[in-house]
DNA sequence: CTTATCTCGTATATTCCCGTACGAGATAGG
DNA sequence: CCTATCTCGTACGGGAATATACGAGATAAG
């Protein structure tokens, strides 16, 4: 996968990661980023990012997928296995900045990528969070009051927010995790008994 | 506060009336909509448009200013007195759509409107929430493990994503109330006991 | 009815961003 | 050292959106 194209110089090959990591960070934050912002971030001439990118279309896809690859593999790394919720803290504790981007950068992609090559992207990243809230409900442990697809996506609507807080500084870095788990481990739990209403 | 300017004729009222509901309508729904589109929504030349705000950022403020008075008054209607939990239920039940469209148009306004303005509109809306939150932990019926500030946040994307979810169709009006007060209710209630860990 | 106000079209200026063209200079790689 | 590749500046054209200028016609209000 990283062969497509054998023959590409050094330089050019640290030119596009510096672009796409630029890309990544301007995009997650501002779905209107300028290609001149990103490549002045990149600490490249605009020219050099056009000769890599041909269109803004193929910049957002190529931040897009860079996002969606590191949390692949971040997932294919945690166990998510045992006890549904211990799975589910593990997965925020070692993911859930990069979530909260893949979100932001989603977004971003909306209006500019055909809504098909979205969902062909995103694709597995979803559906594997699925099954760990699916396979919670089996354990007993997460509620199954609320539809699943709500579910996830609350969690990433809760990651989203913390992001956001964070880089305002409303939220210590050191806090961030403690918030987050204890936030989204109280929307998916089963509710052990009401003792109210 | 209506009475600013004694002389105004009674369809210039209407016009303005008429383009602050579509600038609500469409830019909760798309922050960057155009000025012309919002003028052909409220069913007005262009340039009627422009007769009445001078620049885009006007428009914005108004709209802002228009759905967050809204708010107050539905906020100022709801009897947040007695249980916490079933005041909170009150206040979502009767206006999550509209908490959830201020919150669209808060972020229209980010970076056109300066930030101190925006602090200044939006003030004591979330503060009463806030506030509620409070009472409901001196009641001990909230968690007190999590800022209130960051709690109030969570109810806001919470409602933020509802909206989204709803207009993509994925989840029906009527499921829309139950969905919203179960998940936030969740996210609030102090926690009963916990039996693991 | 008369006037001040409002509506609204056309035309134009301005600004901003995307994308292309051309070309000179730097550098990696053999 | 030599060449293909990469960097990157300037310049230009197109498009979209904001905002202004001018002016003719409609209408509310006294």
């Amino acid at each position: 996968m990283t062969s497509t194209r054998p023959r590409r110089r050094a330089d050019a090959e640290r030119s596009i990661a510096r672009i796409t990591a630029a890309a990544r960070d301007l995009l997650s934050r501002d779905p209107d980023a300028t290609i001149d912002a990103i490549a002045e971030a990149a600490g490249v001439g605009r020219m050099t990012l056009y000769g890599h990118f041909k269109t803004r279309a193929d910049l957002v896809e190529a931040a897009l997928v860079a996002v969606l690859e590191a949390g692949e593999a971040t997932l294919a790394a945690v166990d998510l296995g045992g006890d549904a919720r211990e799975a589910l803290s593990r997965l925020l504790a070692s993911s859930w900045e990069l979530v909260a981007e893949s979100a932001a950068l989603l977004a971003s992609a909306q209006g500019v990528l055909p809504a098909g090559r979205i969902r062909e992207l995103h694709g597995g990243a979803g559906d594997r969070v699925a099954d760990l809230v699916r396979r919670g409900r089996d354990q007993g442990a997460f509620r199954t009051d609320l539809p699943v697809e709500w579910l996830v996506n609350v969690v990433q609507y809760v990651l989203h927010g913390a992001a956001e807080e964070h880089r305002a500084g409303r939220i210590a870095t050191a806090d961030a995790a403690r918030i987050v788990d204890a936030t989204v481990q109280s929307v998916l739990a089963a509710p052990s008994h009401n003792p109210h209403t």
